[in-house]
DNA sequence: TTGATTTCTGCAAGCGTTTGCCAATTCTTA
DNA sequence: TAAGAATTGGCAAACGCTTGCAGAAATCAA
């Protein structure tokens, strides 16, 4: 039933060695030779053994992805897009989801990453120092994604102009006063996006000689209900603001959620503007920087697997292009 | 660097056999060379190579998923529970995902599955006869989600329950012209929610006594855009439904976005009801019936890692609940 | 025609584990 | 105290492939 090597080399009458050169293609091998190969093999039904394969060659022909989430919304986009070019270069795809930091002093240094993977894409997660020299000990290439380091791939969106953008379509709107919802300062495992959306916006107001009142600032954790929350501290201001940027399109919807559920109405009363571009972004018709997320794991993914191949080649780091997209939940300002 | 068993032996003063055995915690070896063996492991930094070890003991301990989209809610979150229970029995989770059928052809019959996995998670894709067949020639278990076939364990809703309560409520708020949006029967891959979800919906008519207007079917393909078209279509009829009852929450998120467009109102002048409860349903105040699907990627994966270690078990069928969320978007009918 | 190349193929030594079988040791039991 | 039972641990044969090396065959140049 399941057959070896070995028998398909005896009824093709070659050795296992030239068994194994044509069926991978290998040169030096004659077409016709080939041909008997390929036509046992056939005959035999016969399937390559990728653990012995992995044994005898070091290679694992996996590549490993590693995400905080696999059920959101930008996770699951990434990974959709990383498995399409994986597989279409005959790669494997091995997920790995990080909730807690323990597991992840596990899967970067114990057995989970070592001599399982060819190459890891670490999404949304900039490792430490020491992990990235690690991983460059144990000599495994890595790519990173919504994040950049010294010295590693990466594949990211120029997240300050985004949210520059994104405020200043406020600005120019007439707003003055503008909240901001962003990531909670708290949150332990942080990657760079938060930060740079919040420099982008804080840029859009200095370069319009605007103030930023720090009090319309409230915090979420990229969730609705975060959003939501968030909203209410800052609809609960003695003075609320007229717009409010937020860091996520998740943390939009729950804003405009709370801005219903307090009676008013977006874009009316309040304008709101999330980032993502969320697949459901357009039909809450939510304006919003949009970001070309599958694109982006499928660009990390030729990336590295171009580094896996030659092996002697300058890790890149590839910014992709943002884009604001105005839709209905912002208007301009028409108070005083 | 990098050590072998080999040398962990010859640290610890034993034989490569005993290093095997006490690093997987097999009995038969004293907890004093145990230790003294994991101290040698720990003091080299060793980790196994799995390659070596599938090779060897012609298990994987990994299981595969297949399923056709991987950026959608559904998988994405069956994928989050999968994961979650592989990872902590210690497998590996590789997915594929399917979009075209020679693909299908290619991930069952060839090289995918065979010898990469000790387990198969088939996702809302009921394998073929034929299929199911190889799959237990080859002796790789496999589990169905979303999807029942004799003699495979499987882990689903009760879909036709789920859209006859659905439905039930419609026609309890008075609703006599009830609209449908299903998949279209053109979809090549089908498998049996649709039809169960359909089926559920007429059921719930003949109770009532109700004949169900096949005027006001509509179809689409699980996704907004197609279910805001299908929506369209309806609205277009000469005498439209008062309620509509969507296979899925994103047709009816479209349904929803189509109503708004053409200026009418949810619930007043349409009642909708979904079927998921996506993470965004609540939001939206979609009344729906949910389903706990990180719960059945979980299950089904409890359900599979046991047949794969207690070979002759037998393969489980379980039907998880659902449950009718009522909400915002259903209302009485007012009309006459 | 012959020696030098080049091309194709086979040999066999790994790759790093697991595991069946057996020997040695320790523990029981009478 | 001796014999049998139960524990521990080692030997070495797989597991199924890849690949460096070298020999054989074919091609080429002179």
């Amino acid at each position: 039933m399941k057959s070896t090597i070995e028998e398909v080399a005896k009824r093709a009458g070659v050795s296992t060695a030239t068994v194994s050169r044509a069926l991978r293609g290998l040169a030096s091998v004659t077409p016709e030779t080939k041909f008997r190969v390929e036509q046992a093999a056939r005959e035999l039904d016969y399937v390559i053994s990728p653990s012995a394969s992995r044994l005898a060659s070091g290679k694992t022909s996996t590549i490993g992805v590693i995400a905080p989430f696999l059920d959101r919304w930008y996770f699951a986009n990434l990974i959709s897009g990383i498995e399409r070019v994986s597989r279409s270069a005959g790669f494997d795809m091995l997920v790995y989801s990080l909730d807690r930091l323990d597991e992840r002093e596990r899967i970067f240094h114990q057995k989970l990453v070592r001599e399982r993977v060819d190459a890891l894409l670490v999404c949304a997660l900039p490792p430490s120092q020491d992990e990235i020299e690690f991983l460059q000990h144990v000599k495994i290439p890595v790519a990173l994604i919504g994040a950049e380091v010294e010295g590693c791939a990466s594949v990211k969106i120029d997240d300050v102009g985004g949210a520059k953008a994104a405020t200043g379509h406020l600005i120019n709107m007439g707003h003055r006063r503008i909240g901001l919802i962003a990531e909670s300062p708290l949150q332990p495992m942080s990657f760079s996006a938060p930060r740079d959306r919040r420099a982008g916006f804080l840029a859009a107001h200095q370069e319009a000689g605007l103030e930023f009142d720090s009090a319309l600032e409230a915090f979420g954790s990229f969730t609705i209900e975060s959003g939501e929350r968030a909203m209410d501290e800052l609809l609960a201001k003695p003075h609320p603001p007229t717009a409010v940027f937020c860091e996520s399109d998740e943390m939009a919807f729950g804003a405009i959620s709370a801005i219903q559920r307090h009676g008013l109405r977006t874009p009316q009363d309040i304008s709101i503007v999330g980032f993502d571009d969320h697949d459901l972004a357009k039909y809450l018709n939510l304006t919003t920087v949009s970001q070309p997320v599958q694109v982006m794991g499928e660009t990390a993914t030729w990336i590295i697997l171009d580094q896996v191949k030659n092996a002697r080649t300058e890790p890149k780091a590839v910014v992709m292009p943002t884009q604001l997209i105005v839709r209905g939940t912002t208007a301009r300002f028409e108070g005083k």
